[in-house]
DNA sequence: CGCCCTTTTGAAGAAAATCAAGGGCAGTGG
DNA sequence: CCACTGCCCTTGATTTTCTTCAAAAGGGCG
């Protein structure tokens, strides 16, 4: 993006909202008028099941995207709930809408956030069939993420999830997922407590896991600039 | 979009491609020059795993898109594979790029259908949980999208798919796919052999599975119509 | 006819869910 | 100050679901 282009996000109008923890972001079926950035704390995007239970599909830091939606004006098809308590910019759509008007690189960005969230999609159906592997991939995504936001230092970040929410996200039980917790402890591989993952070895994790951060497409030329220039 | 719209994208210069069955559209780490839609035929996106395994993340219709990715011109991180031979057209990054330029309803209408990609991985994920019913649900997707375009008929629909391929595209091995291919047949829930689905009662599968349309954005007024426009 | 691919079925084993119970810890209120 | 309560983590025992291994049958095609 050129000194334009960032310029131009600079002086894009937003504004500050803050959500309380485990409170919606965005609720199923809202039409946002804005584009949402998380500024600080987590997010998680969900849906619920027919059987009232919750599948969480996405993991939102600061610097992320949450509400594209708004783009097309669609209604969420999804939910956004703040794991922790969060500051959230928002953009009026409008904002968002010339800008890409005017330039191309950051319609471009948009789409490469865009292409990212898709990628990690793919990726946790990918590694959806063995539980320690699939609890290992997240630690490995989650690390990559941190880091490049500058929230991970040697193999040691904070992230404010329960065990619960770790199932949810992988489609396992709490129970299970307890165990894979303690599985990877056992090997040495992580150690999770209180909100604070300690990764030994990283590269030993990532081996177990067949992790490789490509498709995260890091560092990132879009979404963080964007969340930076805006910030 | 607008006939203008419309008319910019039949001016689109592109060229019709065929791929024989079983051969990549596009293959891992490509960095594809043109956008392609297919134009008749079905495709699927996949990935290899570590262990060798493949994992089917998506499937193509005619009048959709692969490979979006040249849009931002960034390496593709998974594959395309023909599931039967088919013709795809391809379309310069360029022309695209220069349509979307000129009009923000095509820009909106490309937005739209990778939403609509990604609302489609969210709910695989979402349903991961119960073979039975994730089997139900892809041929309710199945469904949808093959009668939005005019290719199902009473219930009853052509998916050129292995019992091999549904069980990449669910995560579960082919052994467990036949037995819940089985279970669907004595339910009388749906009817599946030679690439020939029956579905006595739609909403009776409906049910069984908690579909809902929604989520496919159906009439989609962006893919469809750009593919027909192209075609 | 014979081969390959796909479907089908059975039996045994592994992975994860479910059911159940107890423990730690922080916040709340008496 | 301490008991109570709610949430989260932990562990064990049992059951369900899916995989793995194995074998055989059907169907299209050279």
């Amino acid at each position: 993006m050129s000194d334009e282009d960032v310029a131009s996000i600079q002086a894009m109008p937003w504004s500050v909202v803050r959500v309380r923890r485990a409170r919606d972001i965005l609720s199923l079926g809202d039409r946002p008028d804005y584009v949402y950035v998380v500024e600080t704390g987590w997010a998680a995007r969900y849906s619920i099941r027919g059987n009232g239970s919750r599948r969480i599909t996405g993991f939102m830091l600061p610097g992320d995207f949450c509400g594209i939606h708004a783009v097309t004006s669609q209604a969420m098809d999804h939910a956004i709930v703040a794991l922790t308590d969060c500051e959230v910019a928002r953009i009026p759509r409008q904002a968002i809408g010339d800008a890409v008007a005017d330039s191309p690189a950051i319609g471009q960005a948009l789409w490469r956030a865009k292409l990212t969230d898709e990628a990690i999609l793919r990726t946790w159906l990918l590694n959806s069939h063995d539980a320690a592997q699939a609890l290992a991939h997240l630690l490995c995504e989650l690390h990559a993420r941190t880091a490049v936001i500058g929230m991970a230092n040697a193999g040691r970040f904070h992230a404010p999830l329960t065990q619960q929410h770790m199932g949810d996200a992988l489609g396992l039980t709490p129970v299970h997922i307890n165990r894979m917790v303690k599985l990877l402890r056992l090997q040495g591989l992580a150690e999770i407590s209180n909100g604070e993952v300690v990764v030994p070895d990283i590269e030993a994790l990532r081996h177990f896991c067949h992790f490789s951060a490509d498709y995260l497409h890091l560092p990132a030329i879009g979404t963080q600039h964007i969340a930076q220039a805006a910030a």
